[in-house]
DNA sequence: TAGGCCATCTGGTCCT
DNA sequence: AGGACCAGATGGCCTA
């Protein structure tokens, strides 16, 4: 379990920290791989010409979509994916909203049946539904990016933090300046840091050249960091 | 090889 | 009606 020694720079002035590891993250050359080849934009500009054309140069998709033809028409298709749509379990309705209520089973009224388009269509809507998705999901972990630069903390084994630790380091962070705030000013502090707090690193307070590492700033920062637009604690 | 983490696909639900 | 949000499913990659 980690112990704050020391956290200054709460009016933005100076970061002091003592740092167990000389290792400086490099957050943003470290982009997780995995991925399609085939960059957003790119996609997006598919998107944006014509049908044809997206297909012409997804050709695997194109034959995706032929297979998929007849699922979509008729409710059949591979097993694969006849499985996965017929089996998997839908989670109760948020809020348990009375339109989910009264929109009754799978097959109910509220079901939304797209009548009068093509398959073709449906899955050319499928596919920008993805894109969306994936420009979401993309925008998502540029913000979790952007956390992990801001939190003091030591790479651990050369990687990166992990979502879940990037989220449980935020809020201890967050909790520990909280504290820090309250001693000067003479409180008590708010928070106590226990066992319960898994899977917690330290918030290790890095030197000043360490913070500046960790904190490269990227063009939104610069943007944001123009005179009245940034706040202290 | 098992387990963790992640990206992506997918369809249901919510919101505008 | 359509986009955003959400969570389950799946497969790939990596590490112990």
């Amino acid at each position: 379990m980690a112990k704050i020694t020391e956290v200054c720079a709460l009016s933005g002035s100076t970061t002091t920290a003592v740092s167990q590891d000389q290792d400086m993250p490099q957050w943003a050359s470290a982009e997780g791989g995995g991925s399609e080849a085939e960059s957003p934009d790119q996609m997006m500009l598919y998107y944006e010409d014509e049908t044809s054309q997206y297909f012409d140069n997804k050709p695997d998709i194109a034959d995706k979509i032929e297979q998929a033809g007849d699922f979509y028409d008729s409710g059949s298709g591979s097993d694969e994916q006849v499985a996965r749509r017929v089996c998997r379990p839908r989670r109760a309705a948020a809020g348990s909203s009375s339109s989910a209520a009264s929109s009754g089973g799978p097959a109910g009224p509220g079901r939304r049946r797209r009548c009068g388009i093509s398959a073709r269509e449906r899955n050319l809507r499928r596919l920008e539904s993805n894109e969306r998705e994936r420009m979401r999901m993309h925008s998502l972990n540029r913000a979790f990016e952007d956390l992990r630069r801001v939190i003091p903390h030591v790479k651990k084994d050369n990687r990166s933090l992990s979502k879940i630790e990037t989220l449980t380091l935020a809020k201890n962070y967050v909790k520990a300046l909280t504290n820090a705030i309250c001693t000067m000013r003479g409180e008590v502090p708010r928070y106590q840091f226990n066992s319960d707090d898994e899977n917690v690193e330290p918030v290790f307070v890095l030197n000043r050249d360490q913070e500046q590492n960790n904190n490269v700033p990227s063009d939104q920062d610069r943007e944001d960091s123009s005179p009245g637009s940034r706040s202290c604690l």
